[in-house]
DNA sequence: TTCATGTGCAACTCAAGGATTGCACATCGG
DNA sequence: CCGATGTGCAATCCTTGAGTTGCACATGAA
């Protein structure tokens, strides 16, 4: 159940870790659909190697690829992003609860030493 | 400016890019405040490792550090987290008005070709 | 002071993954 | 059919980072 959020996170920020699968997707998002060669020309780095990129993404579920003809075009996929995302601000608001239910503790500890 | 979200951003996901620094980032929340030797025996890895890890999570803006006598607690810290939560929501909804914008065209070409 | 406990620093091991290269296979255009 | 272009597969190199170990230093308690 909430195992299948653990590793879309898990999914998305492994795939997100990479600066070059970042820029990747920066490229998908604006360009829209594109294959692995046209993406190879606009980043320092070997077809092969912006392949396994893109791999890495579509298993993140960050990016999907379909065939067309004898080329496969890929594209960004913001489902898996959202719910990371959701997931992030949850966290994060949870921090800060327990942050403040600290701080009251603290500062009724301190009252009750005066 | 915005350079420093992305610093913020790199940090964080590379930080929370390991599974070992998600769950002492855990630990950290529930516990409140603890040293690394406390962490170390709740965590299959050695007090080094868990000092390397705080030290990346520190680095990120994730955990703060406190010298009180001779031992240095640790604790979680919101506020990097926070911001690239925001990121990453800004992000997904970028992403989501693209397709939109391509999707309408793709109709739109629909409808001419009829 | 003396012992125990908690930190810090440094060198080292080792596996993971990012990147390259070479070649074989498929597909489109002439 | 045939050359050109785009993909896929596999072996390899090499850097990065997680983890360990050993030891020196600092601080608290007796």
């Amino acid at each position: 159940m909430t195992d299948d959020i653990r590793d879309t996170v898990d999914g998305v920020i492994g795939a997100l870790a990479d600066p070059t699968r970042r820029h990747l997707l920066d490229l998908l998002a604006t360009h829209g659909e594109v294959t692995a060669t046209t993406l190879a020309e606009q980043v320092p780095v070997s077809r092969q190697a912006i392949v396994k990129h893109l791999a890495v993404l579509e298993a993140a579920g960050l990016a999907t690829s379909r065939k067309s003809g004898r080329e496969v075009l890929y594209a960004v996929r913001p489902d898996a992003l959202n719910a990371t995302a959701r997931w992030m601000t949850a966290l994060a608001t949870e921090w800060d609860r327990r942050l403040a239910a600290v701080k009251r503790i603290a500062e009724a500890a301190e009252r009750d030493s005066r």
